[in-house]
RNA sequence: CGGGGCAUAGCGCAGUCUGGUAGCGCAUCUGGUUUGGGACCAGAGGGUCGCAAGUUCGAAUCUUGCUGCCCCGACCA
């Protein structure tokens, strides 16, 4: 890309409204403009670390087996009325009426669609375990919306179902589920913190909270500094190391504000070892059994022939809502700190004098189709804008790594700088070498 | 839903109290000078002052109604 084409309208000053750094910087870099109350638009910078965000939860998931599918935004009240929740939901959900009066509701979350989906065309226990999943826009009609894409109505969400026969084999699911969300927040460089959750309207009786540790997160947590120093890397993917690592987590005391009980924090967690800071939610993950299965008949025929109801589960995570989170958790300075592997852009090649100096301006664009052929995720800047004006917007974006063209380097050196970090003088093969090793 | 606030150029704001036909910064366009940390000079374009009604010779300004947005509280990925 090519700055002088790239649409990212940025801003200079914004409203005082946006009291959240994430919500201040995602507008000021031109990632998202509101559309209305609580539902925003995701311009080209914004969409495309969103993407890259998305491609990463969907990895993890695929990796445990679970597979994508994709359901509408659009549902009929019909199955939230077999379900009872079509009451049971209240003003949080969006009802429409189509023109012949049927009623239907954006969709706040999919238990119901999934689970007709599974009635109509599973009949076997021979198909199961099963887990599809899918990410989708949902609506739900908060109260009161703010802080950007933080709180919002409209949210993009990574939603997962399991299938089991037993639940023992649900719970085998759940635990799976457990693994793949810790590992996507490691991908993501995040602090993730799993909390025993009460399980709210999606009901059922296991559940947990994923919570990103930040410092400016809305709700407070309480927890032992050992579970912040479980490497997730060392659990596989087979049955004993993912119990493992279940019971590795279960170990250690964490809370947050509204099961924290000061005598219990103190009397399980020495004083040296207690973290007192503040999270933002960014996964849930539930086993409900049959709460659904049985209202809207999912039943299925067991090794016995008798038909039984399959043993759900159900697997959130607020895929909008941690583009914000990542902003919270990393930045510094009023500059977001992407991790490499989201980053809007991996590299920026910044010629320093384009007018002055023509010649760079080809430099530039050398280096550029050779990272490009190299399958680095490259921004050049071929603006005549003042140096320092190339700088800041950089900066504002959050592009990790730069490429300086200008009196200061020789031949074929140039400077490769960290954002806000180190510079060294590299060749561009030293550098082409140096990214592809920082992605892994 | 209860309590409060705001709505003026693309963005951020002043002007409203005390009525006289709209201004500042940034952004945009033109020309010139600049170029290692959001450059400077000169000029230009851009506003039914949220909508509707009322008071008045005259309304951004006063009155009423409506709409939208935001903040504080109870919910949520």
């Amino acid at each position: 890309m090519f700055i002088s084409k790239l649409f990212f309208p940025v801003l200079r000053d914004v409203s005082a409204d946006a009291k959240l750094k994430s919500h201040q910087l995602m507008l000021k870099s031109g990632m998202i403009r509101q559309s209305t109350a609580g539902i925003y638009s995701w311009l080209p910078l914004g969409l495309k670390i969103l993407k890259k965000i998305t491609k990463i939860v969907c990895e993890e998931q695929d990796k445990i087996g679970a597979q994508e599918m994709l359901m509408p935004t659009i549902q009929s009240a019909d199955i939230w009325k077999e379900s009872g929740r079509y009451n049971d939901y209240g003003e949080e959900m969006l009802r429409i009426k189509d023109r012949q009066g049927r009623e239907l509701l954006y969709g706040p979350t999919n238990e119901e669609l999934i689970t007709e989906i599974f009635r109509d065309n599973v009949k076997s226990y021979k198909s199961l375990p099963l887990i599809l999943y899918h990410v989708q826009w949902k609506f739900r009609d908060e109260i009161r919306p703010r802080f950007g894409v933080m709180r919002c109505r409209e949210f993009l969400m990574k939603d997962a179902y399991s299938f089991d026969l037993t639940k023992e084999d649900a719970i085998k699911s759940y635990n799976k589920m457990f693994l793949a969300y810790l590992r996507t927040f490691h991908r993501l460089e995040l602090k993730a913190l799993p909390l025993k959750a009460s399980s709210g309207p999606i009901g059922g009786d296991s559940s947990h909270e994923f919570i990103i540790l930040t410092d400016s997160g809305e709700s407070q947590v309480y927890l032992d500094k050992a579970l912040l120093d479980i490497n997730i890397e060392k659990y596989d993917d087979s049955e004993t190391s993912i119990n493992a690592m279940v019971a590795d987590y279960s170990k250690f005391y964490s809370a947050t504000d509204e099961k924290y009980s000061k005598d219990e924090f103190e009397s399980k967690v020495k004083k040296s070892d207690q973290v007192v800071t503040k999270g933002i939610e960014v996964g849930h993950i539930f086993y409900f059994g049959d709460k659904y299965s049985k209202p809207l008949k999912a039943n299925i025929l067991g090794k016995d022939g008798k038909n039984i109801n399959s043993q759900m589960g159900s697997y959130g995570i607020g895929v909008s809502r941690l583009v914000a989170a990542v902003i919270e958790a990393k930045y510094n300075n009023n500059i977001m700190k992407w991790p490499l592997a989201i980053a809007p852009f991996e590299v920026a090649i910044i010629p320093l004098n384009n007018k002055s100096d023509p010649k760079s301006l080809d430099k530039g664009k050398k280096i550029y189709n050779e990272l490009k052929a190299n399958g680095i995720d490259v921004i050049l800047d071929d603006t005549e804008e003042s140096p320092a004006s190339k700088f800041k917007n950089f900066e504002l974006i959050g592009v990790p790594f730069q490429i300086i063209i200008g009196s200061k380097s020789v031949d074929d050196q140039f400077e490769f700088k960290e954002l806000n970090g180190i510079t060294e003088n590299l060749s561009v093969s030293e550098i082409i070498i140096k990214i592809k090793k920082l992605k892994g």
